[in-house]
DNA sequence: ACGGTTTGGTTTATAATATAAACTAGTTTA
DNA sequence: TAAACTAGTTTATATTATAAACCAAACCGT
């Protein structure tokens, strides 16, 4: 019988967590901010957005600003749940007993 | 310029995280102990308390018990403190500032 | 107005990691 | 003595993360 409930793999991954963690402060940021905020390479970074895109954990709109394109990524409620849970879940193994 | 400290690859990984976890709390176990507490197959804790020892984040010692063999694992110092440095590092991601 | 550089990304290929399946070696039980 | 179980290890495969290559358009100097 584990100790231990499951992480979501989703969240369990150093940028994804970043990006999920600044989204739930800012509720809403742009790629770049994003890209600069997590020191990420863009490649790295767009499939990772993707990757929470698919899942629903936030939502993603293009739009163009200044004649640049602009990726805006925003949480969703279900993103602020997941995230939420996987710092409740992860407790478990950070606190130790002693 | 990044807000994240980079999480140390080792730990970041749900069972070596959870063994070294265990490990923190009762400083020497047996395999058969963490594989139940981890839930993980024998293949799998196999793997991560090798790459675990490799680190040299516990040291592992075999021995027969009872007809069996035995496989101890115990935490070192190195790995306590890998622990703490990676505890400390995930607070960024889980704290979130308002 | 053209060639090179920069912005803001995406796609694709590769490296790293986690996991399960298959295997080893020996023990117990019926 | 054959089947089932203990206690693992090794190896193959699936998944994931990451970087490299690429794309389209905008800017900038000459």
């Amino acid at each position: 019988m584990s100790d231990f409930k499951d992480l979501d793999p989703l969240l369990h991954s150093q940028l994804r967590l970043a990006v999920i963690s600044l989204l739930v402060s800012v509720k809403e940021a742009e790629f770049t901010f994003l890209k600069e905020k997590t020191n990420a390479t863009a490649g790295n970074l767009s499939v990772q957005i993707q990757k929470l895109k698919d899942a629903n954990y936030i939502e993603i709109t293009k739009q163009f600003k200044d004649n640049y394109p602009q990726t805006m990524c925003k949480i969703t409620k279900t993103g602020i749940e997941a995230f939420e849970a996987y710092v409740r879940d992860l407790r478990q193994y950070l606190d130790v007993k002693k």
